[in-house]
DNA sequence: ACCCAGGGTCATA
DNA sequence: TATGACCATGGG
């Protein structure tokens, strides 16, 4: 009864887009750079909610822009973001990113250049680390880049499918070889996998309602739920 | 009173 | 290379 032996990751996206009916998400297609980017830093090992309550004290303060988080002291930034947990290197992330944009004579300045070249740049800069620059490259520049975090490596270890290791660079080239070279297929497969981790799946593992009950396999969590 | 969250940096071995 | 401490708030 298993599907065909084609691609679990695809035919998991499939049915993800289809059942959560994949349009509107925290990022949108018109959703600006610099709310991705001040996303993308703040999220880090932070819950989704908390990075709203941050990014709305930014925007009420005056400071959602790059010109204002230029002009802001650290100990000010950390503040506003306080709700985002971890000021203190949050800030300094936030400025040293303002900075970046900036040295570069804005967004435009920036991502105008090829996605490696990019992606270096971003590994570069204080606070970005591997996923940050992924998220980055692929919904703020909109290259075709893939995106690997906890959400897929927890669908893909309930599919049985994955490069075998947990690093990143294996999982970013298992990923680019799994998935089509298209932007908007790439960026709808990622926040179709958020959504459902957020939504159902880490709650909820062996939840009826799983549209991906029949090719997932729930041994791990079903041995932990039972005991075991 | 725990445990965890869409990571990343820094210090050790 | 690989593992661990640390960051820090808010929700389950």
């Amino acid at each position: 009864m298993k599907p065909p032996p084609t691609n679990r990751l695809l035919d998991a996206h499939e049915r993800l887009i289809v059942h959560y009916n994949i349009n509107r998400w925290h990022w949108t297609e018109d959703t600006g750079p610099l709310d991705i980017c001040l996303g993308a830093l703040l999220v880090q090992h932070t819950s989704w909610a908390n990075v709203e309550t941050a990014l709305t004290r930014l925007r009420e303060a005056g400071a959602h822009s790059i010109e204002a988080l230029l002009k802001l002291s650290e100990t000010e930034i950390g503040a506003l973001i306080l709700p985002a947990g971890m000021p203190v290197g949050k800030s300094r992330r936030l400025k040293v990113f303002a900075e970046l944009v900036a040295s570069h004579g804005g967004f435009e300045g920036l991502f105008d250049r090829p996605a490696v070249e990019l992606r270096t740049l971003l590994l570069g800069t204080y606070g970005i680390g591997p996923e940050t620059a992924d998220v980055i490259v692929l919904y703020a520049a909109k290259h075709p880049g893939v995106v690997h975090d906890a959400y897929t490596a927890r669908l893909c270890g309930r599919l049985g499918i994955g490069p075998g290791t947990n690093r990143y660079e294996d999982w970013r080239a298992w990923l680019e070889a799994t998935l089509p070279y298209d932007l908007d297929y790439r960026r709808r497969n990622h926040a179709a996998i958020v959504v459902h981790c957020k939504e159902l799946c880490r709650t909820k593992p062996l939840c009826n309602a799983c549209p991906l009950r029949d090719i997932c396999e729930y041994v791990s969590e079903v041995l932990d739920g039972a005991g075991k």
